[in-house]
DNA sequence: GTTCAAAATGTTATATTATTACATTTACTG
DNA sequence: CAGTAAATGTAATAATATAACATTTTGAAC
């Protein structure tokens, strides 16, 4: 999915903006939501923004979440593994974790029945802290 | 999420419809996809297929894959615990499975942040059996 | 530095998925 | 059988995502 450092290319000026925007928003944010954002940028249509997204996806430097129809970018810059998301039912707010043993032990689950796992998707929903203490 | 049976009332006639397409459908099935095949029993419009949708998973009886923006028929009728999909990259197939322990992993993970899980979504993708054989 | 190919970009139109709003009917409770 | 909650019907529209095609930029090879 993602290349090492020493073999990635730097990146263009479409996704430097894209991954700043998102970094500025520091949360979960809608493509359409990035696309007016960026409309000061020059930006135009939603493929520019999608196309952008799904260049920095393929790098590992942002994440799409799935049940949020929404893009994050990485906490961690560079990581291998799945990412796993906690997400706010309350407030909304979107938490990225790395485990690599608990990664192994799903992409593991479906192998008995000949599966070859590949990329994995974890998005867990509850209260988070805040929210909690709040309620 | 779902009731016990004892006070689970009987299906309605359009629960029963979308449910019995999905199970025909033997597959992840998009909502318009069902329309389609609804429309022959006297559906018209998308949200009369949303609406049961959602009434059918509330009771657990149906699964939303939220990667595939699709629903399937649940497996087994009636479980509690968090539904792990396996979807092939190739032919599309998915596979629900249940594992009681890795949903409690899982749960569990976030929990020293004082994130309080309440359900999670994982979709996991590779290759199936099947088509890693006619590769 | 010119040529070539691959990648990235710009732009318009359109496809796909999902919900809002509001009127009506059905089903359960007392 | 009256009252209420749930389910349903229907039209319009919102939100998300991609197809198609023209053009420009980038980087490697010569």
């Amino acid at each position: 999915m993602s290349q090492p450092d020493s073999t990635t290319p730097s990146l263009t000026k479409n996704q430097l903006l894209v991954l700043e925007a998102l970094r500025d928003a520091g949360q979960a944010t809608g493509a359409y939501q990035l696309l007016e954002v960026l409309r000061d940028k020059g930006f135009k249509a939603p493929l520019q923004v999608y196309r952008t997204l799904n260049q920095l996806a393929d790098r590992g430097l942002v994440h799409r979440i799935e049940s949020l129809n929404a893009w994050m970018a990485c906490c961690d810059d560079h990581h291998h593994g799945t990412p796993i998301f906690a997400i706010c039912n309350d407030c909304g707010n979107v938490t990225e974790y790395l485990d690599h043993s608990l990664t192994e032990t799903i992409t593991a689950l479906p192998t008995d029945t000949g599966f070859q796992p590949d990329r994995s998707i974890i998005e867990i929903y509850g209260q988070c802290n805040a929210c909690v203490a709040s309620s």
